[in-house]
DNA sequence: ACCGGTACGTTGACGCTGTCAACCTCAGGT
DNA sequence: ACCTGAGGTTGACAGCGTCAACGTACCGGT
């Protein structure tokens, strides 16, 4: 049972990531803590890029399909769309690098890794139409629904990671709670 | 009139940052568009990350007096929320790295951008309020209010850099339209 | 049975980077 | 007159991504 060394790489390189420490995540370490030397990921890989990109795919594709397993659900949509979304954040803050890499810049953009998203993306606009026609969101063309809806589980998140939702007391904003006052408005607003 | 070195390198830094082109933002590269050698910034910084933050604070307060102008319009003032987070997203759309400078993560707390953020925030928070008082928005803790304003704004924008935004036809969500969307739903939401 | 190629791995080198150490210089307070 | 410290320089270092050359096993065609 040989699962090839792509492989290890990957999942190298994805334990690397957020290992948090001050362990940067070089090609020497990645190739080191796969058993091989510091230039065998160029047999997999033409880049480092390419390589993060194939880390971000395999974590991409996990999401989707953890998500999916929620889509049989008979809970509201609306109530499964609010709990995808307070996912999406919590599993932000809780793998920073993860997080940053999945949803940060793609300049590499390797066919594989847009295919899955996309497929990612259509589940949630398929869920959003759903909501809207219970009655639950305000209508609407449903991407940009869902595109408003990852716009505020990102920001939140990403604020967050960045240290720029203030601390005090207060106002005291947890980027989850900023998903369900979202939710609160949306269901607010889709109400004639 | 002697501008201090410092202010030079500053001023260089962020010129190489969104240049744009493959030129990485080197320790050395900034040296030499000042006019110093490579390790001068050694004598104003105590690392690379700290003049990166001095280029974030630079760019944060300039945003935030900028911006206060605007606050002195009479217009409504939901108005003038909703032109500030086109304002901020347009700006993130045209300065990628700036963007991602400023407003990523600060490990590097530097207090002077603490305290620069505190005062941008507080402005905001403000406005926020007053367009609450006027019944524009949805009442609420004004700086829950805000960090969601700024989260939509954020994580349009981040997504939009990192090209997650379909590029579909139908659904094309551009990330100013959907501040646009947020603040519909949000004055409807304030409607009793 | 042989041969050639291809897939995968190795070692060694290159240039560039951030950072450290040592040295130079020159204005200002004592 | 001297010291001192701020600000600048050169030179070195290890670590990084990447390239080139080399080695080795497997596999299909002859």
């Amino acid at each position: 049972m040989e699962t090839h060394t792509r492989d290890a790489l990957v999942s190298a390189a994805a334990k690397l990531l957020d290992g948090g420490g001050p362990a940067a995540v070089t090609l020497r370490a990645v190739g080191a803590a796969a058993g091989v030397s510091h230039n065998a990921p160029y047999k997999h890989f033409s880049n480092k890029e390419e390589m993060l990109a194939a880390v971000a795919t395999r974590e991409l594709y996990r999401q989707t399909t953890s998500l999916a397993e929620l889509g049989q659900s008979r809970a509201k949509p609306s109530e499964l769309l609010r709990k995808k979304m307070r996912g999406y954040v919590r599993w932000a803050i809780a793998h920073p690098e993860r997080f940053r890499l999945t949803f940060g810049r793609w300049d590499q953009g390797t066919d594989e890794l847009a295919a899955t998203a996309a497929t990612a993306n259509a589940n949630l606009v398929a869920l959003v139409a759903k909501a809207q026609g219970a009655g639950e969101l305000p209508s609407g063309e449903p991407e940009r629904m869902a595109a408003l809806l990852l716009s505020v589980a990102h920001g939140a998140a990403d604020r967050a990671l960045g240290g720029h939702l203030s601390a005090k007391g207060k106002g005291r904003a947890d980027p989850e709670d900023l998903v369900d006052d979202l939710f609160r408005y949306l269901r607010r607003a889709a109400k004639p």
